[in-house]
DNA sequence: ACCTATTGAGCAATATAGTGCACAAAGAAA
DNA sequence: TTTCTTTGTGCACTATATTGCTCAATAGGT
């Protein structure tokens, strides 16, 4: 009549995955999190081991306590892949045409797709991002200094980069003609 | 002792437009995702009622018949604004510095950054992509034509231009040099 | 060794999700 | 009108999520 409880929705997993991450990350034990969220600890172990089948409420609740979104809770938790590709992904009929995918990111809300353009002696040094996000720069004409902490990387004309925005960083122009570049922004 | 369920998560409302949202979408009546995602229909009422606290594997069911991601259904449903927004939003201190926000895209699931560059007389038809997919071209040099439909675009180097991509498209370079150009592609 | 914090698990009680049935209201098409 | 489809609701029943209580096992720190 009823299932045996295979349990074949994924998406307890990754739940199980997540909280125990996020709870982690947060530096709560349970019985902190069964206190701040309202769910009994007895409750958080089931949905840690993944042997309950939480309801939406009840995971918001958790959600809310771990200060986290609720589609956090039920993403794969592994499927975040920013990483670089750079490959040659196409190439067409006559010589020197090309397509390159730059980089491909697993995107949980945003992303934004900014152009610039820098003149020489110029800098800009934004407030730091949340966590999380991430920016990928391409460079298009001229060369583009960008300082992460106290690293100081150039990016040349056609060259891309990627790097994890929450540290401290700016852009920086110590050429002798504007730089313009694409930034996307990421999270 | 317990709660008057004030039902304060916002997930819950959610659910329950995006589930009648998308079983209409589908041209299911409710009795016929009862049968197809063997949740019974008294339940789906109660869901797109917003009166009952869903659980996941249940929820989980329901996604599968409609064919979507779980994510689908307790995400915002109109919070997704693919919108042109252009907009100068932070100028240097010597002239001619600047950053232009081109779009900002509220993604779901990925992102990919891809450089291009098509020789003249060179083109490019690719499969169109899945409902939702949306593409941000920039040309930087050169001047791309790009074919939506029976509809042809002209982007010079500088200029923006964004669509939804999973209708037939195909990119042109009708020019007489090559033409360069940044391509982000969202869902 | 001891003490303490943390986690896992068993169990009984309770709250509620989920089912199946019956029936009514509304709308569309004959 | 009559028929059919779709949707909302009340109710009793079952399945299970959720709780609060136990106790055991593990890991650190003193």
């Amino acid at each position: 009549m009823h299932k045996e409880n295979p349990q074949r929705a994924s998406v307890l997993q990754h739940v199980s995955q997540n909280v125990r991450r996020l709870r982690h990350a947060a530096d709560l034990s349970q019985t902190a999190l069964s206190e701040k969220s309202g769910v009994s600890r007895r409750m958080l172990v089931a949905i840690e081991a993944g042997e309950k089948n939480v309801s939406l409420s009840t995971l918001d609740r958790v959600a809310e306590a771990l200060d986290v979104a609720f589609s956090d809770l039920i993403q794969a938790p592994d499927v975040r892949d920013h990483s670089r590709i750079n490959e040659l992904a196409w190439a067409g009929e006559i010589v020197g045409s090309k397509a390159v995918l730059l980089a491909k990111a697993t995107a949980r809300r945003e992303v934004e797709l900014w152009e610039w353009r820098l003149e020489p002696g110029d800098r800009y040094c934004p407030d730091p991002d949340l966590e999380g996000w991430s920016e990928q720069l391409f460079v298009f004409e001229g060369s583009l200094t960008l300082v992460i902490g106290d690293q100081e990387t150039v990016i040349e004309a056609g060259e891309f980069f990627m790097f994890a925005s929450h540290q401290p960083h700016a852009y920086r122009n110590d050429g002798s003609a504007a730089v313009r570049f694409v930034r996307n922004v990421v999270i």
